[in-house]
DNA sequence: CTACTTTTAGTATCTGGTATTAACATGACA
DNA sequence: TGTCATGTTAATACCAGATACTAAAAGTAG
């Protein structure tokens, strides 16, 4: 049977037409095709023995899932999805932990994924053009687990003036239920920065 | 100059329609036509002058936008690679700053990528079946910049037993500069969990 | 009525595909 | 040797959702 010989430059290809999509989704299938050395044809073939979808399907896909994350508020730099934000008093997130966030035997979150949730949010509510971690004290108080919604909710205690330091307390909860708690302090630039960003700018301008 | 009230109309328009296509990215130039009673031409002649780019190309840019969020929190195991690790003493791993871990505008980095190494160090320098950051006392020293090498150099400062906490301390340098300092204190559960000097990499859960 | 803005219509063209049908290549196997 | 199966390529028609361009019609202000 050199079937399994003949067969496996098609398998292999596939295998590696997979791979190439899911390293860079953006390819059209003509890239692909001077990728691999065959025909259009050949390429279409393989996407559908595969399931794959079309580039602009999967751009929609990805679109769709960004926009189902991110609807809320255009701060995509933060962890987590931002609900409410009065900048320089208070904000909101929250952040769903999934497998990639938790040690796979106990499926507890990895702490660092409920920090950066926090600094994250802590950062975002500082209305500066540049604002940046000085130090933290952290307490994690009790385990986060998987599927469980964390509700990150941060608080503005001293603004002490523009440039210069700002203290930001963040608590986050399951349910009623708090599990971490965070203080921030946080570096200030001068000027204030945000204008763009929707629903919350208008007073700035 | 009535030609403000001539104009509002069209004015009006625009600008509902800017916030229709903010509200639902997705819609198409045709359901616009429906929403506004308008011909698709003063659609697309109206996206010409707001600027507003076709589905398609909204559809791709919101799928780079998620696309690079996906990248840029590296949500695997150890953040960073161990270069060393003596269980229960020490542990040294290195983390190199790049695109995805700075703010764009100023190229620091993210304080909880700072964070998120030394942590899951931390973690992996804890010989135990379940080791989780329990609180963390943390100072960021000085900005970290784009391209810069994070070395973290975590030591283990009490071991209190088995079945309890356990204090780490974690110095991050850049060079010979130290950038971030943090005092972690760790829970730790029952059992022995590795055996030897095996390879570095094994989840610490 | 005239000049100007705004809106609508129509056509050609593009990209990145789907769907379908058919030809061709290659090896397996009796 | 002929024939069947698998794999590859080709060709054609069609689609969505546009762009680019031209031109005509409608509205409106002076």
């Amino acid at each position: 049977m050199v079937r399994a010989i003949e067969r496996q430059p098609k398998r292999q290809r596939q295998q590696q037409l997979a791979q190439a999509i899911e390293d860079n989704p953006f390819l059209t299938d003509e890239e692909l095709t001077r990728m691999f050395k065959v025909s259009i044809q050949t390429i279409r073939l393989d996407r559908m023995e595969l399931g794959i979808p079309e580039l602009r399907e999967r751009m929609k896909l990805m679109a769709e899932r960004s926009y189902d994350q991110v609807r809320s508020l255009p701060l995509d730099e933060v962890i987590g999805e931002v609900i409410d934000l009065q900048l320089d008093k208070s904000g909101i997130s929250i952040f769903e932990i999934k497998e990639e966030h938790v040690f796979s035997r106990t499926k507890i979150a990895r702490g660092h994924h409920i920090f950066s949730q926090a600094n994250s949010l802590a950062v975002a509510v500082i209305n500066d053009e540049i604002a940046l971690t000085a130090s933290a004290d952290l307490r994690f108080i009790r385990p986060v687990k998987l599927h469980e919604k964390c509700i990150a909710k941060a608080y503005v205690r001293s603004s002490s003036g523009k440039n210069g330091k700002a203290k930001v307390e963040v608590i986050t909860y399951v349910g009623e239920e708090i599990v971490f708690r965070g203080n921030f302090v946080i570096y200030r630039s001068a000027k204030e920065a945000r204008v763009g960003g929707g629903k919350l700018h208008e007073d700035s301008d």
